[in-house]
DNA sequence: CAGTGAGCGAGCTTCCGCTTGACTT
């Protein structure tokens, strides 16, 4: 029987809608996009990959044609999709109303090709009347707002693209560079920048306890405290007076407002001299106070407070609300939007009254307009399921889901109560020091006479110092000209602080302000950067590394204009734009890659950095140019260099512990760090020979055992070192291992032509060597092991000329349909690969040697034989080969040491 | 950042935004 397919984004969704829309329907979800950009070179059909272009997958030359694939693991997806389709007469795009989501509903009317009639059905809230409305009233699939997705796509991949690989040449192997990520990034590296500039200020005041005795009524306390204010009229300095250098801020020229900064010495003094003072109150200024409530959770307020009330981690928060909303509990959770249904006020409103009565409910419904400047608005906010509300107690959850769904449901009650009012009170207290000075304190008091909302909800934050919005300090009831007392007066030093570090929270909170990201990825943002190695989480403070200053400095001096903090603002509104047909989208795309005017295009910015100054730019001096002393962040992680003891520049280095942040970098402790270069090395006791030290350490080539020289010994003395066999760690190195790889090369004996041959370990591993001539080992033990007859034996053999003529093949799979001859899967330095004798491919991620069939082993080889055969190795071209190999060989280090970060 | 001698099948890394399981620990 013909039904109508609907197809819709989440699963959950579908499950929901095909209840309301009945009999007639088939509701399936395309479980997010269901086509993209090929990921990477194993994705990219081969068509397009030897284009000049192919690795970006966007034809750049050709009005920026994109080459979209399905992804592997959607192929079942949309075969079940197609089958669906099959038995319909009519098929429903009933994505979300955004720009991905318009986007999703072209890609599967261009993949799905149906031959039944299309619509395209919209809606905003998940209840039976607003689907059926949806079902009613279809519409066209706006080309326009897909155009508009298309650029944000295909800008996103050039971006991406072709900074990453300047990342790779320049800085390290694997890094990345993204409109969104390297922002963020450089958020927390300016940020450290801030913190590293900061020069704290220290200044006093007087914290005083005064005694309303009889004047303060029976209402309030008797004794409240109160902080120095003004002396002689001038204002006494607070924190916010002095700036980032740590010197007052100058206030316009203004001397008469310039505010008295107080020192230890004159704050004892003055509170000695109040000590027989009497006070009256100068004023009394009461104002009302007004708390409005919070809007319902959108998902950058629902990260933050699950992160400051519940210490979930975004990443979590999100995985939490999946769950919720899966099983029914919310609505979705990925959304910039904080609107409720009508159907989900009544239900907050109706909790209200059960739950505080109506004194607590606003005489109409609370509506909340998007802070958020790119809302897109395709949800409705967080908030509990359903048309009446289960409270917590109600809906038998536990642990983190219930905190979660605890938080949700209070934030979408409160949102519709009403506001707290109450009042504040400012009080000025008065008296003469001994020393003739006229004095007066503050003290500031809050009262809530109505808690309205925030009896049921009060936000938390981000400063543990900063007053909650339910916080309230109570003040006698005194009037101007009463007497007051004080009980104690008590000088209180302060200093100022630099700014804090980002939090997830904070991060993400800022990335929003700025309108960069969006709700499915912010969590996935912090992800990146962590897992990048650029920054690394201190308990809850996100600290960058300094791999992420040399690569955030990399970016802001060439690429200034893609970093800058307003990049995605300004491509917002390009992008809204063409959503409403103002802009096209290939102009766009063309300015952005290849300039026009006086704005320099990506792709020539990119091209322009062969002589890049990379040793320059990962190097920070530390202290004054006078000190000598630099930060590098080198291949191996972050060292420094410092003058040598006869003054020698960059005569000595030091490692800096991976934890160390670099704001606490100081010069003291860069010095402290380079008179210790110790760092790791570990003492293994002396050599019975020798009788020196005898350590362990790491150096450039990986771990290895050195002796350590007197402090005495000739300018000509070197030490003697060994590296560490690959069994061994510098953990568990013993004295006797060390003193054997200290007494290498090892003499095996003398060959018949009376040349000594040696064994030792070198760049390649375990070898032996007779004059000029040498010969791998197939062991390190071997080094100590091998007898004279087998080293014979060895150099009996003619020297091997590679591996792979000497190894036998894992697997036969049988002739090559082209050449004809005999395809084998065999195991090479570079990983497993197929050969047929001539040519050879290595196997790529997805195959391996148990599954691989003769068929994929010849679209293996067809695809390397399409590139032509080995180029024949000229000496220019060999010498690039090898630095080239050399690069990758020692760069797999430093990845492991990133990711160990993390 | 310790200096020690070959000659070898290269190929890949990476972006941002939509969505969930399917994987393994």
């Amino acid at each position: 029987m013909a039904h109508k397919l609907v197809i819709v984004e989440s699963p959950t969704k579908a499950t929901k809608i095909g209840g309301y829309l009945g009999a007639g329907y088939v509701v399936e979800s395309s479980i997010g996009h269901i086509r993209d950009l090929p990921n990477n070179a194993a994705d990219t059909p081969a068509k397009i990959k030897d284009k000049p272009w192919g690795r970006l997958a966007v034809d750049v030359d050709n009005g920026f044609e994109p080459y979209y694939v399905v992804p592997r693991d959607k192929k079942s997806h949309i075969t079940k999709l197609k089958q669906l389709l099959k038995d319909a007469d009519e098929l429903y795009l009933a994505t979300d109303e955004d720009r991905e989501g318009e986007a999703i509903a072209w890609h599967l009317l261009d993949e799905l090709k149906p031959k039944v009639p299309v619509k395209r059905m919209v809606f905003h809230e998940i209840t039976k009347p607003a689907i059926l409305a949806a079902a009613e009233n279809p519409r066209d699939i706006d080309m326009d707002l897909v155009e508009a997705q298309e650029a944000r796509r295909i800008l996103d991949r050039l971006y991406g693209y072709e900074v990453s690989p300047v990342l790779w040449r320049k800085v390290m192997s694997g890094l990345s560079a993204g409109r969104v990520q390297s922002v963020a990034t450089r958020l927390v590296v300016d940020r450290e920048w801030e913190r590293m500039a900061f020069r704290s200020a220290s200044y006093w005041d007087l914290e005083a306890t005064f005694d309303a005795g009889a004047a303060g009524g029976d209402s309030g306390p008797r004794m409240f405290p109160a902080r120095l204010h003004t002396v002689d009229g001038a204002r006494v300095a607070s924190g916010r007076d002095f700036g980032t250098d740590g010197l007052l801020k100058d206030p316009a020229g203004r001397a008469e407002s310039r505010p008295v900064h107080l020192d230890r010495p004159r704050a004892e003094s003055l509170a000695a001299a109040l000590s027989d003072t009497t006070y009256d109150v100068r004023s009394v200024e009461s104002k009302p106070y007004r708390r409005s409530p919070y809007a319902p959770f959108r998902t950058t307020t629902l990260q933050q407070e699950a992160g400051r009330k519940l210490g979930m981690s975004a990443q979590v928060t999100m995985s939490v609300a999946q769950r919720l909303y899966e099983n029914g509990f919310i609505t979705y959770m990925r959304t910039d939007s904080t609107t409720l249904s009508g159907a989900a006020v009544n239900a907050a409103r109706e909790q209200v009254r059960e739950l505080y009565g109506s004194e607590y409910l606003p005489d109409a419904p609370r509506t909340y307009a998007s802070k958020v400047k790119n809302a897109q608005e395709a949800h409705e906010a967080i908030r509990p399921a359903g048309d009446s509300f289960r409270t917590p107690a109600q809906t038998g959850l536990t642990g983190d889901q219930f905190r979660l769904y605890e938080l949700i449901w209070m934030r979408t009650v409160a949102s519709q109560m009403k506001d707290a009012t109450g009042q504040s009170v400012s009080v000025r207290i008065g008296g003469t020091a001994a020393t003739g000075e006229d004095v007066v304190f503050a003290a500031g008091g809050r009262v809530i006479t109505f808690h309205g909302f925030l009896k049921a909800y009060v936000e938390g934050t981000d400063d543990a110092a900063a007053a909650r919005d339910d916080q309230e300090t109570r003040l006698p009831a005194l009037q101007e000209g009463d007497a007051v007392t004080a009980a104690s007066v008590t000088p209180s030093g302060h200093e100022t602080k630099p700014p804090s570090r980002y939090t997830e929270a904070t991060l993400i909170k800022e990335l929003e302000e700025r309108e960069i990201g969006r709700p499915s990825t912010y969590a996935s943002i912090i992800g990146t950067i962590v897992n990048r190695g650029y920054v690394y989480k201190k308990g809850t403070a996100l600290v960058p590394a300094w791999l992420a200053f040399s690569v955030v400095r990399l970016l802001v001096e060439h690429f200034p204009r893609q970093i800058s903090y307003e990049f995605t603002a300004r491509m917002e509104d390009v992008l809204d734009d063409i959503a409403a047909g103002r802009r096209d989208r290939v102009t766009e795309l063309a300015e952005f890659y290849f300039g026009s005017g006086d704005v320099e295009g990506l792709k020539s910015l990119v091209e322009g950095l062969g002589d890049i100054d990379a040793k320059g730019l990962a190097t920070f001096p530390i202290g004054s140019p006078e000190d000598g002393i630099s930060l590098r962040v080198g291949k191996y992680g972050p060292y420094l260099e410092g003058p040598g003891d006869d003054g020698a520049p960059a005569g000595k280095r030091a490692n800096v512990p991976d934890d160390l942040p670099p704001d606490e970098l100081t010069l003291e402790k860069a010095k402290e760090l380079l008179a210790n270069p110790a760092g790791e090395e570990r003492s293994l006791g002396r050599h019975p020979e020798s009788g020196l030290e005898v350590v362990a350490k790491n150096g450039r080539f990986g771990p290895y055992v050195t002796e350590v020289l007197p402090e005495d010994a000739p300018k000509s003395a070197k030490a003697r070192t060994g590296s560490l066999f690959k069994s061994m760690s510098l953990d568990t190195v013993t004295l006797e291992q060390a003193v054997q790889l200290l007494s290498l090369p090892r003499v095996v004996g003398v060959a018949t032509d009376g040349e000594e041959i040696t064994a030792q370990n070198g760049r390649y591993g375990p070898y032996l060597k007779k004059g000029s001539d040498s010969r791998s080992l197939a062991a390190e033990d071997q080094i100590f092991d091998i007898t004279l007859d087998e080293a014979l034996a060895i150099y009996a053999q003619p020297k091997a000329r590679g591996r792979g003529a000497s190894t036998a093949p894992l697997k036969e799979l049988g002739n090559d349909p082209v050449s004809g001859q005999p395809i084998v899967v065999k195991a090479g330095r570079f990983g497993e690969y197929v050969t047929d004798g001539e040519y050879n491919a290595t196997l790529r991620k997805d195959d391996s040697v148990e599954s691989i069939t003769l068929e994929r082993a010849a679209e293996l080889l067809e695809e390397r034989r399409a590139k032509g055969p080995a180029k024949k190795t000229s000496p220019k071209k060999t010498a690039a080969k090898k630095t080239a190999a050399k690069k990758t060989a020692k760069k797999a280090p430093v990845k492991k040491a990133a990711s160990k970060k993390s």
